[in-house]
RNA sequence: CUGUUUUCGU
């Protein structure tokens, strides 16, 4: 199966998609069983191709086999269909997996949640975030980085910088790509003042601004005319 | 380093 899956890869990743999937084609039940790893390999390779229907027959594939760690290929898919912009295909997956108790995990939900805030349905990402505590699953810094991404994009700035610091009472550490969307967000907002003290900020508590940081402060500050502060 | 999630203006 590990060589069979590394092939995989490689034909994925050179762009012979097709060759890549007669390979799988002929992997054998008894001798090479195609595991999770071949699934995820080729899910995420033909919806990167835009080829989103040739990763559903796939993914079909497991829904009929099953594997282990079918949570993975779940994700994939849902990710897969999420960048296509098929989010409600992608809810209705997450919806497959409690019913086939394949429990949906942090990944699961930071997917849909970043796939609905791309799709402007902010208001369905928060409630996911809801329903994903009273389930039981931790939101991660992952899940506040989107939603600050999507609130701030939507322009309810308040609204980021209020699940800014929500995130931090919850006990989860903003990270340099926290600062990196909340600086934009703040700067189109003209809050420069504000903008400025995170930057401070990170920097106090020891996190490297990297060249996103800086491109975002030196662009903010350009468009306001603010030359000399940039 | 065989696999899935966040910041990137055509």
């Amino acid at each position: 199966v590990y060589v069979y899956n590394r092939l995989i890869s490689v034909l994925m990743e050179a762009g012979h998609h097709d060759e890549a999937y007669a390979i799988y084609r002929d992997m054998l039940p008894d001798t090479a069983r195609p595991d999770s790893h071949t699934y995820v390999r080729l899910i995420v390779g033909f919806c990167k191709a835009g080829r989103i229907k040739q990763a559903q027959e796939i993914f079909l594939d497991v829904r009929q086999q099953g594997c282990e760690s079918r949570g993975i290929v779940y994700n994939a898919m849902i990710h897969g269909l999420g960048e296509a912009g098929e989010v409600s295909e992608a809810m209705k997956i997450l919806g497959e997996m409690t019913e086939k108790d394949c429990s949906p995990d942090v990944w699961t939900y930071n997917s849909l949640i970043h796939s609905l805030g791309k799709a402007g349905q902010v208001k369905k990402a928060l409630r996911l975030l809801q329903v994903m505590i009273s389930e039981g699953c931790t939101p991660d810094v992952f899940t506040y980085n989107s939603l600050i991404c999507s609130l701030g994009r939507s322009g309810r700035v308040v609204e980021a910088c209020e699940l800014y610091e929500g995130m931090i009472g919850k006990g989860c550490l903003p990270d340099v790509v926290t600062y990196n969307t909340l600086i934009p967000v703040l700067c189109n907002a003209g809050e420069f003042p504000a903008a400025l003290n995170l930057f401070k900020f990170m920097r106090s508590v020891g996190c490297q601004p990297d060249v996103f940081t800086y491109s975002s402060l030196v662009v903010g500050l350009c468009k306001a005319r603010r030359i000399d502060d940039a």
